[in-house]
DNA sequence: TAAATATAATAAACACTGTTTAGTAAAAGC
DNA sequence: GCTTTTACTAAACAGTGTTTATTATATTTA
């Protein structure tokens, strides 16, 4: 019966146009702007019609922070071709980087807001996060076994890292970085300094 | 007149009281529970009643933000008697990571939230942040001075080091570094270890 | 001291929010 | 053609931050 399968397809039509109206409102104004009700008119349907397709807001964010995490991946994978793995994680670095902050939206849904955690919760793991992860920990797992940089515990490497990736960006994302009057340019250059000490700094 | 000054004092008071039951709240149920109506009701009087003491709801935490900053302030002297500086350093960065550790309420208003950043732009200047990073920074430039550790620009450096410390914390703090299914307690020790990987990576 | 004024507090409303429930049309199955 | 299932929605619920109009109290002035 092909009734079912059109059936089907319908509903995933719906709950991409959903996800798009909702990324789009979100990427536009903001998560906080963007409301169930605000969704609901701008795809011309009543706000009770999202949650047979969503069991909460939470949920349709989880897909967003999903959809988010492929565009960062696709960046990543780019950097396969890079032979020598300590420049490969220097351009991942430098990549995650140039993602948040062209990005900070995408970003703050990715590793800072709470918004997608109760859906990481009830999947008992972090697929999405997880990859990304992964693709640092093997990054850096090439760079020890080439003695590219100073010996240490791989996980212990992979998390110091992303800390100081992390670090940097969402203290800019989260407006932190504004200490003493630096001029925004400034800031840029001595953040990008910062980053390029700390990947110096890994060297053998 | 002696009136004038015992209504500038019951106006004290009743902020205090607001601020004091904020907090409260604030810690025991988070911020998102914690609303204008939890409040008066907790301090028994009407909602309306705050909006006479505090602009808005920001501006209440936007206080609480800072009596923060004054507890981490206080840890942060007491290693003004560490003679050497790089010790004093890893003191203090020691003291920033236990400080989020025990108070992620705290540290999560004080470096991630965005309630208290309206009234941060409205003064000009983030007092309380400016005030902990020059901390850091003279700590950081007598490192300097007696070449203990890597030369570097002594900027680049603090917002290096503020950047590790936060960017460990915050991931913590949002839930994002349970990539992989570590327990806990390993977790914590591989979060240690990357801050000592780092710490040590700084030294001349 | 009595009337006028200034202050402090509030009830109620406004404009939102996420979410649920009960009811209604239209489509599908028999 | 009739019954059942599906898709949708209006309206309500319980909450949010914030404002306005009103009242009761305290202070000042005559």
């Amino acid at each position: 019966m092909a009734i079912k399968e059109r059936k089907e397809r319908e509903k995933a039509d719906m709950r991409n146009l959903i996800i798009d109206s909702a990324t789009q409102l979100f990427l536009k104004q903001g998560y906080d702007k963007t409301s169930i009700r605000n969704i609901a008119e701008d795809i011309e349907y009543s706000p009770a019609t999202i949650y047979l397709y969503f069991k909460d807001k939470d949920e349709i964010f989880y897909v967003i922070h999903e959809n988010a995490f492929a565009i960062l991946d696709k960046q990543f994978r780019k950097h396969d071709v890079i032979e020598n793995p300590y420049e490969r994680l220097i351009a991942v670095c430098k990549t995650y980087v140039r993602f948040a902050m062209e990005n900070p939206d995408y970003y703050d849904l990715m590793f800072i807001m709470r918004a997608p955690l109760s859906q990481i919760k009830s999947e008992e793991k972090w697929n999405a996060g997880n990859c990304a992860f992964e693709y640092l920990l093997q990054t850096i797992d090439a760079c020890l076994e080439r003695k590219l940089i100073r010996p240490a515990d791989k996980y212990v490497l992979s998390i110091a890292v992303w800390s100081f990736g992390h670090g940097v960006v969402s203290l800019h994302v989260r407006e932190r970085l504004c200490v003493m009057g630096m001029p925004d340019d400034v800031m840029l250059s001595m953040m990008e300094s910062s980053l390029n000490f700390f990947l110096a700094s890994l060297k053998a």
